[in-house]
RNA sequence: GGGCCCGUGGCUCAGGUGGUUAGAGCGCACGGCUGAUAACCGUGAGGCCCUGGGUUCGAAUCCCAGCGGGCCCA
C-alpha cells in the first residue's frame, strides 16, 4: 500500500492501542530476537520488583530506561536477553496477606490460619500483582520476555539459591551465633540492617542513678528504660576526665566535659579522676527491687572506645542483650548477656515486676519507679533518629538471639577488589557511595522466623547437633527418610516435615524452621534465573551480566546482595556495568507518598499524554542519576514536540500521497538537491551520531534533548519552512521531488533514532511511511538496524546555515522595526559583516535568504555602501578659530552631502566653505563626520553583522504585495469552505480601480496560488463572499468551488 | 558525627576535559502568521550561576571552607 494521507491530528491513545496490539498479532517481540539470535550477546539482567501492588512512576521509569537502552542494543545488531524478574517472597507480602485476612500476629497466623493456608495466600497474592503489573509494564511498551519471566518462589529458582547457601556452607562463610540483632516485635522475626528505614521518633531522655555508695551515684543517661532491666555494667572511656560533682545534697560520677551541661553551672566538682581509676567500681543496680536477678550480680563499671563526649554523661548503660556494641564490650569482659524480652517484645519472667509488659509501654512504669526512688535526676524527651520495620514501620528493638549469618566481613576484602571490575554511571555511585557502604558492611543475618520465603536448607542432627546444608531438589529426595515428595514441597510447611538421615551419626536431621531474607532471593538472581548449577548453558551463554540499573535504593539492597551472594557462590560479581538512577519525587520535590496524597500513577499520564510521551519525558526531564521531579507542566512541552512531529509527518504525506511519491522511483541524481536538503540530511545524522553516544553513555537526557532540538527547531521551525513552496510545484518536478526525498529519508532516520524512546509512535509512522514507501522493508521498525550515515554530516554547511538563520531573525526584526510585513517583498537586502565567514555563509546560501526574506536581490559586503553620510563641524577647533562665525559654516555643512565633504577631505586635505562671501577651509580635525540610514532603509545586527533593508515601495513591489494580501485572504476563504488541498475555486472581486491596475498584473501568480480557475475583477456573487479591507481598501471577494 | 549527591532567571532543567556577551522550555509582556492550524512563529523583560576564599591570563566549571536541601550510614 503506497504512503497513505496521516491522520490530522496526533491521536497517541489510538496510535498505541493499534502498535500494541500489532506487536502483538504478529509476534513481532519473539521475531526481533529470533532476527538477532545468531548477533553477538548482550546480557540484562532485570532486577526484579516486588510484586505487592500496582507499579508507581519510579518503577515505570526504572523499566522505560531499561527498555530503552535494551531496544537501542538490539537495533544495533546485539541478541539481547532481557527477562523480567519477580521479586515474589518475604515480609512485604505476609505483611499484605496479614491484612487481607485481618490477622495481627505470628500465633494467629499458626493457629487460625494455618501456615499452609497463609502461605498460600502469599503465593497467590504474589500472583495477582505479578499479573496486573505486567500488564501495566507492558502498557508502557515494555519489551521483556513477558512469558517466561523469572520468578523467585519458582522452586527451580529456589534450589539455585539453597545451592549458594551451600556453598558458602563449603567456605564455612555460613554460621549460626548468639548475637544482638535488629529484631521487629510486630513482625517476629529478625531484620536485616538494610531493612531498617530511619525516621525521626520521640522518645524518652532520662538521667538515671546508679547507686554507688552513700549519696554517691554513678549518673547514666538513656533513650531506652526498657533495657535498664537488662543492665550489666556503665562503660567509661579510659582516657577522659571523670568528676565527682556536688549538686543538692548528692554527688554524681560522670565525664567532666558534660558536668555543666548536665547538671547545671551550680555543680561543684569535688574531685577528678580519669577513666581509667573507675574500672572495676561497682554499683547497685537501680531495678533490683524491680528485676530480682540483679541482686545476685555484681555490677561494675568497664571501660569501652565507644564512648562519647557529644551527649549523655560519659557513662554509657551496657546492656548486653540489648545493643551490638554492649555485646560485643561484655564478650570481652565476659558479662552474662540477659535479655528478657520475648519474640513479641513482651518482657519475660526474668524482667521481675515488668513481665508481661510490651517493653516500649513498660518505659513509663520504669521512669516511675526510679522517681520513687529517687534514682531519677531529669526526665524529659528527644526526638531523634531511629530505625523502623521497612514494612510495619514498627520501631525495631534490639534483641540477642541466635541467627545464622553469611560473614561478609570475611569476604569483604574480595568484594571490594570485584568493585573494581564495575563500571558505574554515575562513577561517584561505586567508587564513592557503594564503595562506603561496604566498607561498613557487617556480617549478614539471613534467618526470618516467619512462613513465606525459601526455607533455610538447612537440617540439624536430633542426636549429634551436626548439620547438613540441602543444595538442591534432588539432593533433598536423594536424602529424606521422611515427609512427602509431591507438589510444591520445598516451601513450608511441607519442606518443614521433611526429615533426613544423619551422616553423622545416622540420627534423625530436622530443618532449622527459618526462611531466609528475601533479600537473598534477589541476589542469586543472576544464576537462579538462569537456573545453574541444574543447567549450565544459558548460564555458560549470559553470565555475568553487561548491564543492570536500578534506583540508589538498590546501593544497600540489590547491588549489595549479589555482589555478596556473588563471592560467596562464584567469587565474582554478577554485573559489569551499572546504572544507579534517581528516584521520582512530586512537583515540591518530596516523595510521593499515599499519606500525602502526592501520588503519580502511571496510568493518570498515560491518559493524558499516552505512553510515548510519558516515556520520552521521564527520559528528557534530568540525568537519569538524580532524582527526578515530576511536574505536569513540563509533559504539556513534550506533548508539544509530538504533535510537531506528528505534524510534520503530516505534512509530508498529504503530499508524498496526494503525488503518489515513491522514493525508489527516482535516482538521486535525476532529482535536484538544493542546499537546504543537503544541509536537513547533515542535520540528521549529526543528531544521530549524537543520540548514539548519548544512549551507549546512558546519558538519556542528551539523547532527547538532542532530539527534541531537531525536531522543533531544525526540521519543524525550518526545513518545512523552507521547502513549503516546492511541495505547491506541479507535477514531477526534480526540485520538488528532491525535498519529498529528503524528507522521506530525514523522516525515516529520524523515527529510527527516536524509537528506543518512543517506539509507538514510531512504528505507526514506519508501518505508513516507511513500509508504504518500501513494501520490501522489514515488517517492524525495531527489526531496522540502527541508522547512521556519517557521510552526510557536513559541518561547513551546518554552521553556515546557522548564520543564515540568525540573519533571517535579524531581517524580521529590521522589518519588523519599520512594519513593514513579510508578506511584502523588498528590492533589496545588504548583509553586512566583517567577518569572512558570515558573508561566505550569506553567498553560498544566498537563494535561501532571498527566499526566506522575501527580497529581489541579496547584497554582501564588508560595509553598507549607502549609507547616508553627515558632515558636522568640530566646535573644539572651529570655535576658537570661528567665533560669530560658526552658525554659517554649521547651516553650510548640513546642506552639503556628507560624502562629497568625505572625498574632498580624503582627496585634498581639506574642504572649503564659501558663504556670505566667506570662504573657510576646513581639514579633517574641524568635521566629525556621522553616518545615518537613507530613508526606507531598516536595519538590524544579528551575531557577527547587520542586515540592511530597503523598504521603499515601487510601483512593482505594492503590486507583488497586494497580490500577496488578495491571496492570503482568498486562501482564507477557501479554508472558510474546508476545502481540498488541490480544489479549484472560481473568484471575482470588487474593487477600486486602482486596486485593480496594481493587482491584475500578478493575475498569473494569483491564479496559481489560490489553485482559481478564473479570476474575474467584473465583480459577480459566486457562493461564498465576504467583505474585506486591505490597508485603506475595502472590497468583496466572492468565491465557489470550480466544477471538475 | 561520617560518606555521597545537589544548589544556574518566578518554575522545571541543559551547560564532556576551565575560554567570546551563561542557554532552553514553561510563565509574563508585546507583535506576527494563517495551504502542518483545537496549531505555529518572532521580539522583549527577567541571572552577584548559594556565600567566601584560593589556583589561573581567564572559573558556573578545578581546589578549600561555610550555608542550605536531599539520600545513606553511625
Amino acid at each position: 500500500m503506497p504512503i497513505q494521507e496521516a491522520e490530522k491530528s496526533y491521536r497517541p491513545h489510538r496510535i498505541e492501542e493499534k502498535v500494541q496490539s500489532f506487536w502483538e498479532e504478529r509476534d513481532i517481540y519473539e521475531r526481533v530476537k529470533e532476527l538477532r539470535e545468531d548477533r553477538p550477546r548482550y546480557s540484562f539482567l532485570d532486577g526484579p520488583p516486588y510484586c505487592s501492588g500496582r507499579i508507581h512512576l519510579g518503577t515505570a521509569w526504572n523499566k522505560i530506561m531499561k527498555d530503552t537502552y535494551l531496544r537501542f542494543k538490539s537495533m544495533k545488531g546485539f541478541n539481547v536477553r532481557r527477562q523480567p524478574g519477580w521479586d515474589t517472597h518475604g515480609l512485604p507480602i505476609e505483611h499484605k496477606v496479614e491484612g487481607l485476612l485481618g490477622v495481627r500476629s505470628k500465633k494467629d497466623i499458626e493457629d487460625k490460619i494455618g501456615i499452609e493456608e497463609f502461605v498460600n495466600k502469599c503465593r497467590e497474592f504474589a500472583v495477582e500483582n505479578k499479573a496486573v503489573m505486567t500488564g501495566q509494564f507492558q502498557r508502557l511498551g515494555v519489551w521483556m520476555d513477558w512469558d517466561d519471566p523469572y520468578v523467585t518462589f519458582d522452586p527451580a529458582y529456589m534450589e539455585s539459591c539453597w545451592w549458594t547457601l551451600k556453598r558458602a556452607h563449603e567456605k564455612d562463610l555460613l554460621v549460626r551465633d548468639l548475637r544482638v540483632i535488629t529484631w521487629c516485635p510486630r513482625c517476629e522475626t529478625a531484620l536485616a540492617l538494610a531493612e531498617i528505614d530511619y525516621h525521626d521518633k520521640e522518645d524518652p531522655s532520662i538521667y538515671v542513678k546508679f547507686p554507688v555508695s552513700g549519696d554517691t551515684h554513678i549518673l547514666v543517661w538513656t533513650t531506652t528504660p526498657w533495657t535498664l532491666p537488662a543492665n550489666m555494667a556503665v562503660a567509661v572511656h579510659p582516657d577522659f576526665e571523670y568528676a565527682y560533682a556536688r549538686l543538692d545534697g548528692e554527688t554524681y560520677i560522670m565525664a567532666e566535659a558534660l558536668v555543666e551541661k548536665v547538671l547545671g553551672e551550680e555543680a561543684e566538682i569535688l574531685k577528678r579522676v580519669k577513666g581509667t581509676e573507675l574500672e572495676g567500681l561497682t554499683y547497685r543496680h537501680p531495678l533490683d527491687d524491680e528485676v530480682p536477678l540483679h541482686r545476685e550480680i555484681e555490677h561494675r563499671v568497664i571501660l569501652g572506645d565507644h564512648v562519647t563526649l557529644t551527649e549523655g554523661t560519659g557513662c554509657v548503660h551496657t546492656a548486653p542483650g540489648h545493643g551490638p556494641e554492649d555485646f560485643e564490650i561484655g564478650k570481652k569482659y565476659g558479662l552474662e548477656v540477659i535479655c528478657p524480652v520475648d519474640e513479641a517484645g513482651i518482657f519475660t519472667e526474668e524482667a521481675g515486676k515488668y513481665s508481661g509488659r510490651f517493653v516500649k509501654d513498660a518505659d513509663e512504669d520504669i521512669i516511675a519507679d526510679l522517681r520513687s526512688k529517687g534514682l531519677l535526676l531529669k526526665a524529659g524527651t528527644i526526638s531523634h533518629r531511629y530505625g523502623f520495620c521497612w514494612r510495619c514501620k514498627t520501631p525495631i528493638i534490639y534483641l540477642a538471639t541466635e541467627q545464622w549469618f553469611l560473614k561478609i566481613t570475611e569476604i569483604k576484602d574480595k568484594m571490594l577488589r570485584e568493585l573494581d571490575r564495575v563500571q558505574w554511571v554515575p562513577s561517584w555511585a561505586g567508587e564513592s557511595r557503594f564503595r562506603n557502604w561496604i566498607e561498613n558492611a557487617r556480617d549478614w543475618t539471613i534467618s526470618r522466623q516467619r512462613y513465606w520465603g525459601i526455607p533455610i536448607p538447612i537440617w540439624i542432627c536430633e542426636e549429634c547437633d551436626s548439620i547438613h546444608v540441602v543444595g538442591s531438589i534432588d539432593e533433598l529426595r536423594e536424602l529424606a527418610v521422611e515427609g512427602e515428595l509431591e507438589g510444591d514441597f520445598i516451601h513450608r510447611p511441607h519442606v518443614d516435615r521433611i526429615v533426613l538421615e544423619c551422616g553423622e551419626c545416622g540420627g534423625r536431621m530436622k530443618r532449622t524452621p527459618d526462611v531466609l531474607d528475601v533479600w537473598i532471593d534477589s541476589g542469586v538472581a543472576g544464576w537462579a534465573a538462569l537456573h545453574y548449577p541444574s543447567e549450565t548453558e544459558l548460564f555458560r551463554e549470559w553470565f555475568p551480566y553487561d548491564f543492570i540499573t536500578e534506583g540508589h535504593d538498590q546501593t544497600r539492597g540489590w547491588f549489595y546482595s549479589q555482589l555478596g551472594c556473588g563471592v560467596i557462590a562464584l567469587d565474582e560479581v554478577p554485573y559489569r556495568r551499572v546504572l544507579m538512577h534517581g528516584f521520582t519525587l512530586d512537583e515540591e520535590g518530596r516523595k510521593m507518598s499515599k499519606s500525602l496524597g502526592n501520588v503519580v500513577e502511571p496510568e493518570d499520564v498515560i491518559e493524558k499524554y499516552g505512553a510515548d510521551v510519558l516515556r520520552f519525558y521521564l527520559l528528557w526531564e534530568n540525568k537519569p542519576w538524580e532524582d527526578l521531579k515530576f511536574v505536569w507542566d513540563e509533559l504539556r512541552n513534550v506533548n508539544k514536540m509530538f504533535n510537531i512531529l506528528w505534524n510534520v509527518y503530516v505534512f509530508a504525506t498529504t503530499y508524498m500521497s496526494l503525488d503518489r511519491f515513491q522514493p525508489g522511483d527516482h535516482s538521486a541524481e535525476d532529482l535536484s538537491f538544493r542546499d537546504e536538503d543537503r544541509w536537513i540530511l547533515s542535520r540528521i545524522n549529526s543528531v544521530a551520531l549524537k543520540v548514539t553516544e548519548a544512549i551507549e553513555n546512558l546519558h538519556f537526557h542528551r539523547a532527547t534533548r538532542e532530539i527534541h532540538d531537531f525536531i522543533v527547531e531544525d526540521l519543524s521551525r525550518w526545513y518545512i519552512r523552507l521547502i513549503r513552496s516546492r511541495t505547491w510545484i506541479e507535477r514531477d518536478d526534480p526540485d520538488k521531488l528532491a525535498a519529498y526525498h529528503t524528507l522521506y529519508t530525514v523522516l525515516k532516520t529520524l523515527i529510527v533514532t527516536l524509537s528506543p524512546m518512543a517506539p509507538h509512535v514510531c512504528e505507526d509512522i514506519y508501518q505508513n511511511l516507511v513500509r508504504g514507501a518500501e513494501p520490501d522493508s522489514p515488517e517492524s521498525i525495531h527489526m531496522l538496524d540502527w541508522i547512521l550515515d556519517e557521510g552526510a554530516v557536513d559541518s561547513q554547511l551546518e554552521a553556515d546555515m546557522d548564520i543564515v538563520r540568525e540573519i533571517i531573525e535579524a531581517c524580521a526584526r529590521a522589518r519588523d522595526t519599520a512594519r513593514y510585513k513579510l508578506r511584502w517583498p523588498v528590492r533589496e537586502m545588504v548583509v553586512v559583516s566583517e567577518d569572512e565567514g558570515v558573508l561566505k555563509a550569506a553567498e553560498s546560501l544566498k537563494n535561501v535568504i532571498a527566499e526566506q526574506a522575501n527580497a529581489k536581490s541579496i547584497k554582501t559586503s564588508t560595509e553598507f555602501p549607502d549609507m547616508k553620510i553627515i558632515a558636522r563641524p568640530n566646535p573644539a577647533t572651529l570655535g576658537p578659530r570661528l567665533r560669530q562665525d560658526i552658525p554659517l559654516v554649521m547651516r553650510e555643512l548640513e546642506g552639503a552631502d556628507g560624502s562629497a565633504v568625505k572625498a574632498a577631505l580624503d582627496s585634498d586635505g581639506e574642504f572649503t566653505v564659501e558663504t556670505d562671501g566667506k570662504k573657510f577651509k576646513l581639514t579633517s580635525e574641524d568635521i566629525v563626520f556621522e553616518t545615518e540610514l537613507p530613508e526606507n532603509i531598516v536595519s538590524a545586527q544579528f551575531d557577527g553583522g547587520s542586515v540592511f533593508i530597503d523598504t521603499e515601495l515601487t510601483p512593482e513591489i505594492m503590486s507583488e504585495a497586494m497580490a500577496r494580501e488578495l491571496v492570503r485572504r482568498i486562501q482564507d476563504m477557501r479554508k472558510d469552505l474546508d476545502l481540498d488541498v488541490e480544489a479549484s475555486i472560481e473568484v471575482s472581486v470588487k474593487c477600486s480601480e486602482e486596486f485593480r491596475e496594481l493587482t491584475e498584473p500578478q493575475r498569473e501568480f494569483i491564479e496559481n496560488e489560490v489553485r482559481a480557475s478564473t479570476l474575474s475583477f467584473d465583480y459577480s456573487e459566486l457562493e461564498y463572499t465576504k467583505e474585506w479591507k486591505i490597508s485603506d481598501e475595502n472590497l468583496i471577494i466572492s468565491i465557489k468551488p470550480a466544477k471538475v
